[in-house]
DNA sequence: GCTTTACTCTACAAAGCATATAGAGTAAAT
DNA sequence: ATTTACTCTATATGCTTTGTAGAGTAAAGC
């Protein structure tokens, strides 16, 4: 499960992302308009900014802006900033392996095995989709049919 | 990431599996083989019995063991009911959805629609896999070259 | 039917983490 | 200088995770 603060990063973000090129935003504004507890939130946009992924400015017209365009933050690298890796056991990460301390033999461990796959395919799917990508699927789903869900042909 | 606890019913589950059709194995066995603290394994296949994954045995002779095949018990379903829904979000949940809190509008929540096809394929794969199929891929891994990763053709 | 074996159940406790909140500090703009 | 707004450190608080303790109960075997 997601944390509540990474998802109020993604939240930010996509807000970023939909105002990219309106200048910056108030973290007042962010928290207000995203339903997210301003202090909270202020930590939470001070990390990402210190990893890169916003910037500030200060002052009258200030507030926090993407570092970099939509299509090049990936869910993923967001998520492993804050939630640490996406692998379900430390075993299986790729950017963060760890020994499970309990296991004796990792080669008979078929845990191991599967919960690779699974780390896999959710890595494929985060890192494969941007800010920008994410955007885009709201707007096909809105297009095709806002009430009922339609398979994209 | 799974919780200790999910992971240790995994372990045990694979020893039964494993150990299925030679009658019950002792607590104190499962917990000394599989490095698992034992009055909280305890804890854990008490739960999973009531659950009906388990079966157990008292007395001399008695112990644990599965309560059906390894191939009708799935990981996700074990899972579902160590650690509760495999989904990232509640609001993607099939067996336990609920509304996100700071959620104003799910229609325009990208967020949402990617962590479903993160959500699906997750349960795809744990769903769809099986004790018994865990074992098999051991076995398969093993036969193919124990100390390198070798692909399956 | 007594003893041994082994699971069952409830309670509790320590530690860590998630989720915030407070308030003083600093930099930029005008 | 003053206002605006981000920056940083410290602290609080409750919940969850991880585990421990100990008395209870059911079955087996003699």
């Amino acid at each position: 499960m997601l944390s509540k603060k990474a998802k109020y990063a993604l939240q930010a973000l996509q807000f970023l992302a939909r105002h990219y090129e309106h200048g910056p935003t108030l973290i007042s504004e962010l928290a207000d308009k995203e339903n997210i507890p301003k202090k909270f939130l202020e930590l939470i946009l001070l990390d990402l900014k210190n990893h890169g992924v916003l910037q500030s400015k200060k002052g009258k017209g200030g507030g926090y802006f993407l570092g970099k365009p939509p299509a090049e933050i990936s869910l993923g690298h967001v998520i492993r900033l804050v939630d640490g890796p996406l692998a379900p056991l430390p075993c299986v990460s790729q950017t963060a392996y760890r020994k499970c301390e309990e296991c004796r033999d990792e080669a008979t461990c078929g845990i191991r095995l599967v919960m690779k796959v699974v780390r896999d395919s959710t890595a494929m799917i985060l890192d494969g989709t941007s800010l920008a990508d994410m955007l885009g699927r709201v707007a096909r789903s809105k297009s095709r049919g806002p009430a009922k869900k339609t398979r994209r042909r």
